[in-house]
DNA sequence: TGTACATCAGTGAACGCGCGTTCACTGATGTAC
DNA sequence: TGTACATCAGTGAACGCGCGTTCACTGATGTAC
């Protein structure tokens, strides 16, 4: 049943976008194939080259669609708290928790894309999809941290961002062994910590 | 020029993990073929099977090699220190540089293997090998760090290598862009303010 | 120590397979009258 | 509003290619005497 209306088209568009997200951040972009992400989003592989040029294109959009789907989260999570503290807390427990690390497909894009994006060469499209998303999560992240002035927010916000992102990454790859939710605790309990203080 | 010494044979084996610890590193699993690692080895991938049974069972004995060559490496580092706390600062400096961000191929096993890590299966070789370096060089990192008991010194362990490791994933997912450096530096400067308090 | 021969490490062609990408085709959609 | 037809979104077969892996072959190595 080919030929679907222009509104069709569109969503079947987002459809292939958002499996794209999902399969790239749970698979690695070598790991998922055209035809998987096409399958996904409920169509054959033949008509991907009518929404994209490349796979390569795709996977800028995807990680820009990922990072605007975290956008959206964290601002549904922050919302219901008046403290600032509160809502980078509510960020940092949502992140260091098992769900998050066993669903790398629908949590943190900035980890989900890492590896991926890190191999890629400088001038690649979904470099500077990443470096944009990451910046405007981290530029949130920095209005939710403390500090006598701006430079000394921004560090906090640096350097706790890199324990997060760092006990999430180290969690996934050695989950199935204990140290893995040892991680994920600790880091979680040391930025409670540092916040009381 | 087959059927070569069981000496050299050996030896070529060695350069194959070795070259195989490099390229997984520098351009991951499924970036690096087997035609590569065998001619980044100075051999023709014919003979592969004759070292290992498969593409997988060398990436488990790459990722163990990596991790010892890793130890050894900490090990040098920290000989020339009478306080642990100098030898710790000596390791976190190494980590969080530019040299190591854009060395992904000679430096940390850690980053360098954890993208493909987390999307093995829970029960594969490569998984157990990348949890039991990681342990190796967490409890070196543990015995470094400061704090009132052993639990305490741990925690200041893993939350302080998950802030270390995250800022070296971060730089080399935004090399090219300021934001890399800067949270390089950022990491490095929280992590030396921290020891002298 | 020297010789004859079995062994086997490395070679390079070949295998089936899945990949990214292309394309002729189909038939519902959208448009011109 | 109704009709005739051009458009074009999606299909599925096909493309060349590189992958992991296999294998017949080669000739230096290692061994038995």
């Amino acid at each position: 049943m080919p030929r679907v209306s222009r509104k069709q088209s569109e969503a079947n568009r987002d459809a292939i976008c958002d499996a794209a997200a999902r399969l790239f951040r749970e698979r690695g972009l070598q790991g998922s194939s055209v035809a998987e992400v096409m399958s996904a989003a409920g169509l054959t592989h033949g008509g991907f080259y009518g929404h994209f040029d490349s796979k390569e294109a795709l996977a800028a959009q995807a990680c820009s669609r990922a990072f605007g789907q975290a956008k959206e989260r964290w601002a549904k999570r922050h919302a219901p708290f008046r403290k600032r503290s509160r809502a980078r807390l509510a960020t940092v427990d949502y992140h260091l928790s098992v769900s998050s690390r066993d669903a790398p497909g629908e949590s943190c894009p900035v980890v989900g894309f890492a590896g991926d994006v890190a191999r890629e060469p400088d001038d690649s499209p979904l470099r500077d999809a990443y470096t944009q998303g990451l910046k405007t999560l981290l530029a949130e992240f920095t209005a939710l941290s403390d500090g006598r002035d701006v430079a000394s927010r921004r560090r906090q916000a640096l350097a706790d961002f890199s324990m997060m992102i760092g006990a999430l990454v180290l969690s996934r790859a050695t989950r199935g062994d204990a140290l893995s939710e040892e991680l994920l605790d600790t880091a979680r309990k040391t930025l409670h910590a540092q916040a009381r203080s």
